[in-house]
DNA sequence: CTTGACTATATCCGCAACGGATGTATCTGT
DNA sequence: ACAGATACATCCGTTGCGGATATAGTCAAG
């Protein structure tokens, strides 16, 4: 599966892994660090979607390399082991790659929607 | 990444595949047949994702081992060339997954246009 | 002060999925 | 007759997922 930049610059890889994108929805509004991450999917996910620290660093690898987060500055505020975390933030890149899959996802579950999908979890899943 | 069944049986596997989750919209409300599922992911997707043949068909081998969808029975009014199409259906557990996976991106769509992403390409973007 | 749980990062590596290329065959329009 | 769209299918190289595993510091409890 394959996009095609519509008109615009951003979308220049995949339909985003899972994986990249629920990375990028952390990042967004403040920087965090990897373990925070991890937990900011579970609780953004109602604790649904977990994912685990082989996922995790080899992606933020991969969206590294591919200019879509950056490695925030140091802290200021060396509280007790604060200093060996790595914080990271989103690239205007990231940024607009973000928004643009956000409202491709949109897009979809609107069109899910129209056709009976989520919602209400039973009503007339036009059963088999 | 992993899910953890909630509560209910549906989410069995994974946050479903982008592919996966395409197809089981694009059958949503209506059964159809592979070529079909191409065309219907390009409108939805208003252009932006192209699923090539090996990913289709490929995928919809899998979600029949998965029970995901079925072969629908034999067309009754053969146009000229209909015959050799084959004809998919959602299962009563496909539609069971997709209205749960809808449901899930639904959560994280809103998660990220909260925190500022999608809507307004531009607006401020947190900028790097 | 030792134990265990939690925080935090990182790598290895097998397995699954993606997806372009390719092949076949039929139908439609010119 | 031919090009191009329709329709299905397989092969196979590349990529990504993700559990297991390792390391190490912090903190509270026993």
């Amino acid at each position: 599966m394959k996009t095609a930049s519509p008109s615009h610059p951003p979308d220049s890889a995949t339909p985003l892994t899972p994986a990249v994108y629920q990375i990028l929805v952390a990042l967004a509004g403040e920087e965090r660090h990897g373990y925070a991450i991890m937990k900011d999917v579970l609780e953004t996910t109602d604790g649904a979607v977990r994912m685990g620290p082989g996922t995790l660093y080899g992606t933020l690898k991969r969206m590294l390399d591919a200019g879509l987060i950056a490695e925030a500055g140091e802290r200021v505020d060396p509280d007790p082991g604060e200093e060996r975390r790595r914080y990271y933030r989103l690239t205007a890149l990231g940024s607009r790659v973000a928004s643009a899959e956000t409202e491709r996802m949109a897009r979809i579950v609107r069109a899910a929607t129209r056709r009976g999908l989520g919602g209400r979890p039973n009503s007339s899943p036009s059963p088999a």
